[in-house]
DNA sequence: GCAAAAAATTTTATTGAATAAAAAATTTTA
DNA sequence: TAAAATTTTTTATTCAATAAAATTTTTTGC
């Protein structure tokens, strides 16, 4: 048997409950989606989503572990290889990410989305969402590694190391951006490159 | 009247919450203790820790701008005015920091905390802990200025935007410190060495 | 093809957070 | 000291989370 039944029952579920989900979420907030609402939405009872997922920020978990899939893929392919210097290609990065964050749930769902990363440590979502992140950074780190490739950074700096070090950067700019409800796109991209300018202007010791 | 009979009675009351809920926090776990239980120990209701707190959580964010406050009087105090180098005094900093934290509340609450304040955007409690989280990237910034005064530093930085910089990425990986059960306290500023590094060695554009 | 075994879902029940409204108690103030 | 104002407590409700028992459905062995 290529899957059996159950197996293929409950993938079924699963994609019910997260598409009835998303749906929910969007249409009446987080606050006010019950887990019964879900349940009956994908035909299932209250305690299959518990089963499932655990907690409600488990199904909103699985959700953006989807949506964050889709994000790589699309910064993959559209974040330049051939950028012209470090500045330009981490906030190439960095729009992309806030972009695609924004287009696809508001930011009083993404505060939910990082208590839940931050308080489900250990968890097998928690644990598929850091690796996701790590994924994002490495992308960064293949065009640093271009960039130096192409002779526009010192041969002697660790891409890793500096992949990484922008990522974290960049997230936390991130969380800032979605944790104040005034703080636009356009007003934290010119947070980073101050950011970026200020640290760059450092001289290595 | 300095201080009215109800303004004096309601202020004991805080503290006695405040105080019930460390003491119950630290032996039961935050899980395990109930709004309930804190109530009892403080000699009010439940329904008026909800009151005073809002949450749960609400009640342990006061607790940590109390102890937060005292992190910030002995950074200012001890946190060297005459770093040899940035990467120098940004370990320092990180380090009293990542001390302060351990030392008074375990990862798995400072998890409860970190979404706390994500979730809680536009609180009296939250405002108040941004409002501390600004302060002590503050003394990082005062330390840089001084850096820069000695000539360590070229005139052209903007210490403002260069101490804020900082500020974020050794939150960055406060976060990620407090986020995983088996990441040391010397893991994690090593991991901020090599941010540094890395950041540093990369060239003014 | 059928019956026993295995697996998964649902039902049922409980605890605790959060919230709201009414009732009771206490402090203020006139 | 009595009325007014404020605050806490009582009471009640919704929902998340969890556990255990009961039920249903799928598998598997014959």
């Amino acid at each position: 048997m290529v899957s059996s039944l159950r197996a293929r029952q409950k993938e079924d579920r699963r994609i019910r409950i997260v598409a009835s989900a998303k749906t929910l979420f969007e249409k009446k907030g987080y606050d006010k989606t019950t887990i019964e609402n879900i349940a009956e939405a994908a035909g299932v009872s209250g305690v299959t989503v518990h089963n499932y997922y655990g907690t409600k920020a488990g199904v909103l978990l699985a959700l953006v572990i989807e949506s964050d899939q889709k994000l790589i893929a699309r910064l993959q392919e559209s974040l330049p290889t051939n950028a012209d210097d470090l500045v330009a290609l981490t906030l190439a990065f960095a729009h992309t990410i806030l972009d695609h964050a924004i287009t696809n749930l508001d930011k009083v769902i993404w505060r939910q989305v990082i208590a839940a990363v931050t308080t489900s440590t250990g968890t097998q979502l928690s644990k598929a969402y850091f690796k996701l992140d790590q994924q994002l950074a490495y992308v960064l780190v293949q065009r640093i590694e271009a960039l130096q490739m192409a002779g526009k950074l010192p041969a002697t700096i660790d891409p890793v190391h500096l992949g990484k070090a922008l990522f974290h950067l960049q997230n936390a700019r991130f969380i800032q951006f979605i944790s104040s409800d005034d703080c636009s796109q356009a007003e934290i991209e010119t947070r980073l490159r101050n950011d970026l300018t200020a640290l760059f202007a450092v001289p290595a010791v």
